[in-house]
DNA sequence: TTTTGTTATGCAAACGTTTCCAAATGAGGT
DNA sequence: ACCTCATTTGGAAACGTTTGCATAACAAAA
C-alpha cells in the first residue's frame, strides 16, 4: 500500500507538508505543491480514510437502516427513491452511505444504535416514525445526531423532514367530495406511524368541510399491502350501504380494493372510484389508471441528507422541520362521471 | 467517549487484556474476564471500528454501487431485493454495507476504484456485467477482491454468481413453441449486456431445436423500459406478418408490449401470447397476469455476499462460478388457447 | 551585518485499537 | 525452600493520518 510517507520520501518533504497539500493549505509554496502532487500522481495515492477518520473523529458517513416493517419499505417505490435522493447528496458533499436492513423495528433500533457507537457513521436517518419511538428517545438520549423522515409526535424539537401528508389526504379527499360522493371509505394503514395519522386527519378534515360527520364503518386499518385493500375492501362490501368511494393510503392497498370491485362486476370510477397514495409506477399502469397523491420521494431523501450534513458540520445549528408538498395526480379511477 | 483505556482502568487490567476479552481470547482467566465484561456494561463500551480496522487492515465492510444504467436498476425490484440479500449475510458475518449511486457506468467504476483504493471497503459485489468491462479489469489489475452478479464474458476465472439466463430463455421460448406458436418475437435489451446476449442465446436455440430460423426483423433491441416495450412492439406490428407470441426480456418491456396489443384491439393470449422476465410484482397484477421467469434475485444477492466474505477470509479460495435457477411462472398471458 | 517579521516546513504526539514480546504470576515437582 | 514450566498479564509499537508547536528559511527593515 502506498502511504502518506511514500509521497513525502519521494517529494523529498516530510509526511506533514503532504498532508497540507491533501487539505489544500495555503500555506504551503507553490513549489512544494507541485513537487507533492507530482508525486502522488506518480504512485496514485490515495489517503486512508480510516486513517483520516480516526484522527478526525468522523467516519463522513450517514447511516441507513431499512426496516422491512417500515412501510413495507422493500415492495415499494419509496425505497430505491429515497435512497437515490440520499445518495446524490452524501456523493456530493463527500460523505458515504452504510445501508443496513433489518427485519423489525427493534432490530433496526440496535442496528442503529451500533453503527453510532461503533463510530461507523456519523449520525443517522430515520425513516417512517412511530408514535411512541424508542429509538427516538435513545438517540437524543445519547446526543447522536439524527434527522428523522416522517413526523415525530408531539416533540417538534428534532430535525425532520416530510411531506404533506395531512393536506394531501385533505385534497384527495376533497377531490372525491368534490366529485359529489358522500360515503367515502378509508383504507388506513397501522395508526402507530405518524403518516398514517397525519392522513387520517386530512380525510377528517375534509369531510367536516363539506359537513359530513366520518362512519366508523367506512374506516379501516390495515397493513399497507395489496392483500389487505383487498380484505378490507371485502369488508367494507359487507356493510349495509356501500361506499361510493374509497380513498387508499397506498397505492397497493388501492390495487387490492380494485380486485374487490372487478369481482363485484363493478365498474371503476362509475360505480366507485378510487384514489391511492404514493404514485407506485404501478398507478399508471393499471387499468383504469389510478389517481393518487405523489409524494417528492427522491427530494425528501435529498433534503434529509443535506440536513444532517449541515447540522454535522455546522456547530451553530437548531432544530428545523422541513414539509415538501405533494401532489394530486388525477386519472381515470375518478375521473368525471359523465 | 468510552475508550478500551476507561475500561481497563474501571478493571483494574491493561487495555490489552481488555482487547483480548473483547476478542475471547482464550489465555484470559475466567476472573478477569469477568472484572472486565463488567466494566464494559458498567460504562456502556463500544468499540470503536475505526481504530480497529486501521490496525487490522480491513473496514469488514462491503462495497455496492448502483449504476442508473445498470438493468435501470432503480424502477426495478431488483435493486431492493438485492440488496436484502446481500445485507441479511453481511449482517450475519458482522459486515457493514457500502452503497454508492452514479449516474452512468464510468461514475460507477470511478466509484468502485474509490471505495477500494481509500480503504472504505475490503472488497465490492458488481452488478450485471457488460461485455467489454474496464471496471473488471481495473479491479483484476489492482488485485481488489470482487464479485459479480452476472457473467463474465470470455475469461471464468473470476468469481461471479448469476441466474440460468440461457436455460431460462430456452425453456421460456419452448413453453411458447409449445403452445404452437411459430413467429416469436424477441424483444432484447442492449447487447452490450452479457444477460442480453444469454437470454438472446437461449430464445435462439429453442427454435433451432423446433427447426425454425430466427427471422431477423423479429428480433429487436431496446432499452429495459416499458416505452421502448411499447415501442419495439410498434415497430413488430408494421412487419408484414404479425408474431404471434413476444418474449420481452423484462416485464417492463413487456407491459410496453400489453399497450400496444390492446391498442391493436387484439386479446392477450388468443390473438397474441406474452412472456416477460423477472417477475416484477406487475406481473400478477396487471390483465391479463403476465407469465414470467422468476430469479431467484434474493439469493443471488446472498450467495455473492458470501462469496466474496469466504474471498475475504479464507486464503486459500480459487475463483468459482455459481449458477442459480430461474422459474418459469405461467399466467394468463401464454395459457393454453382452448 | 544584524534584527525583525513573515512564511514555509518539519517534529512529534495523538486518535483507539491489536499484537508481539517480555515479564509476572502461580502451580507442581524436587 | 528452590527451580521449572505453563499460564496469565502488561508494555510498547504499530496502523496511516492530522495538527499544534517549534524551527528553518528567507526577505525586508534597521
Amino acid at each position: 500500500m502506498t502511504t502518506i510517507k511514500d509521497v513525502a520520501n519521494l517529494a523529498k518533504v516530510s509526511p506533514s507538508t503532504v498532508s497540507r497539500v491533501l487539505a489544500n493549505n495555503q500555506r504551503i509554496s507553490l513549489k512544494t505543491q507541485e513537487k507533492v502532487r507530482q508525486a502522488m500522481l506518480e504512485l496514485g495515492y490515495q489517503p486512508n480514510m480510516i486513517a483520516r477518520s480516526l484522527i478526525k473523529r468522523s467516519s463522513k458517513t450517514l447511516g441507513l437502516v431499512l426496516s422491512r416493517s417500515t412501510t413495507s419499505a422493500f415492495t415499494n417505490p419509496f425505497f430505491p427513491e429515497i435512497i437515490r435522493g440520499i445518495s446524490t447528496i452524501t456523493q456530493k458533499f463527500h460523505y458515504s452511505l452504510l445501508l443496513t436492513t433489518a427485519e423489525s423495528h427493534e432490530e433496526e433500533a440496535k442496528e442503529c444504535l451500533k453503527m453510532l457507537g461503533e463510530k461507523r457513521v456519523d449520525g443517522v436517518l430515520i425513516l417512517a416514525s412511530r408514535v411512541n419511538d424508542q429509538l427516538i428517545n435513545q438517540l437524543s438520549l445519547n446526543n447522536y445526531p439524527f434527522v428523522v423522515v416522517g413526523r415525530i409526535p408531539d416533540n417538534t424539537n428534532y430535525y425532520s423532514v416530510n411531506n404533506d401528508n395531512v393536506a394531501a389526504a385533505y385534497l384527495a379527499t376533497k377531490h372525491l367530495l368534490d366529485l359529489g360522493h358522500q360515503r367515502i371509505a378509508f383504507l388506513n394503514g397501522p395508526l402507530e406511524f405518524t403518516f398514517c395519522q397525519d392522513r387520517l386527519a386530512g380525510y377528517l378534515q375534509a369531510l367536516q368541510e363539506y359537513n359530513l360527520s366520518p362512519e366508523p364503518e367506512l374506516i379501516k386499518h390495515g397493513n399497507l399491502s395489496q392483500k389487505d385493500g383487498y380484505e378490507l375492501t371485502e369488508e367494507l362490501f359487507k356493510t349495509t350501504l356501500r361506499p361510493s368511494a374509497i380513498f387508499a393510503i397506498d397505492d397497493l392497498m388501492a390495487i387490492g380494493a380494485y380486485q374487490v370491485i372487478k369481482n363485484y362486476g363493478l365498474q371503476i370510477p362509475s360505480d366507485i372510484a378510487v384514489v391511492g397514495f404514493n404514485d407506485d409506477p404501478l398507478a399508471s399502469i393499471i387499468e383504469p389508471t389510478l389517481t393518487t397523491v405523489k409524494i417528492p420521494i427522491y427530494e425528501m431523501g435529498a433534503t434529509a441528507a443535506r440536513m444532517i450534513i449541515q447540522l454535522l458540520e455546522e456547530s451553530n445549528q437548531h432544530p428545523s422541520q422541513k414539509i415538501l408538498s405533494s401532489e394530486l395526480i388525477i386519472r381515470e379511477s375518478s375521473c368525471k362521471i359523465v
